[in-house]
DNA sequence: GATTGTCAAATTGTATCCAATCAGTATTTG
DNA sequence: CAAATACTGATTGGATACAATTTGACAATC
């Protein structure tokens, strides 16, 4: 199946396209939290032996994206209120102090760049999944003037694993859709600044605005 | 080789003990920086075949202990200083938030357990191992009142990857040993006035405090 | 009727075998 | 003699085979 992609990516590792495949599926929504992520389909599906599939799946449990139960099938994570909590605000702290980096170091062009990925953010209010694109775009175009390669990563791995969640927010309330828009401005407007307490404590403010409980019907 | 933990832990698999068993390696500075990880020779000497080997290796790499380089052997993580500023800023910004949750939450009993690893801590500083066990528990003793699992597993994830480097800082200048008790002092009194802002901003002065410059010479 | 025991299907965990890749060295060739 | 090339040893990457474990169903028993 999907040959083509197959041979396309032929020359990366077999457990690294496995990897990409079942990120995806999961951050898609597609595989929804506590779906099993058996070796043996996969592995069938995708043409390759358990093996590769067996280490992706463990490279994505590390990552948090799929739980693993010992001599059970591993199954897709499911956060609660409780740990969307927590990542939110490990995000919230971490990207908060990004922006600090940010601030001092972003210049014309970055600025640029940014008030673009805004105004494409913008545009993109009508659709879920071009919305949340054009969200990583806009947080990513930021955090590319953050020198702290290992950082950096763990915010984007965070907001990742987090992704499914927010698709249900926007497609529930559509609160989320209408507030980002002023929110992402006023980011913008602090980084901008130049001040580090300042573009840190706004993005603070932003990420944690995001409201869980719409999500978990109490 | 080492049976008697091998049979204590029989009923774990055997990938989770080659994990344990090279994380200690790594953490305690025995397999140091740039070593080359190779699968077969562990395998033999743990007595086990190369596959758990493989997925062990893999999930340290995960953790940031070893990097994997394609079809050539993996080596134990080099961190240059860059990367030990970039882990550094990133347990000050997750320790520092964790704090706020800490000073408003914890309680007598909290206080009086972290007042003894305090103490314990300053018994320890004649033993660079010691003291790092102390160390450590006094964190960890803090960290017990912050109610975000997540969180506080990535933060002990990034304090034990760079672990090997505060005993090189430990055993280089001993400026280390002698600031930190009266940190960690002060760390406390602001825990227990219960002012998340004031809890929040000494963590992360205390974490920012490492000087990095004293390992590497320039 | 509830509980326990046993068996079978599904799935993971581990071992072993073979192919692919890379680093370094020897060797050829201009 | 220098540069390109071909070989060799070491090591990983992947596939297949098999053992161990768990779950659930169904039957036996109290």
């Amino acid at each position: 199946m999907n040959k083509y992609a197959a041979v396309q990516d032929q020359h990366r590792s077999a457990q690294s396209r496995v990897a990409e495949y079942l990120r995806q599926e999961i951050r898609s929504g597609r595989m929804a939290g506590g779906t099993p992520v058996v070796a043996a389909p996969i592995a069938e599906h995708l043409g390759v032996s358990r093996m590769p599939v067996r280490e992706a799946i463990q490279q994505l449990a590390n990552d948090g994206f799929v739980t693993i139960r010992s001599n059970r099938s591993a199954v897709v994570t499911e956060f609660g209120p409780g740990d969307i909590a927590d990542l939110y605000e490990m995000r919230a702290a971490l990207e908060g102090y990004a922006m600090r980096h940010v601030a001092q170091n972003i210049d014309a062009r970055g600025i640029q760049e940014a008030e673009l990925a805004l105004m494409r953010l913008d545009q993109a209010r009508e659709d879920v999944n071009w919305f949340v694109s054009a969200h990583d775009i806009y947080h990513d175009a930021l955090l590319a003037y953050c020198p702290r390669a290992q950082m950096v990563e763990e915010i984007r791995r965070i907001r990742h694993v987090t992704e499914p969640y927010l698709r249900l927010n926007l497609r529930a309330g559509l609160t989320a859709f209408a507030n980002t828009t002023d929110e992402h401005s006023e980011l913008l407007d602090a980084v901008r600044s130049g001040e580090p307490d300042r573009a840190e404590d706004e993005m603070r403010r932003h990420i944690l605005r995001f409201d869980v409980r719409e999500i978990f019907p109490a």
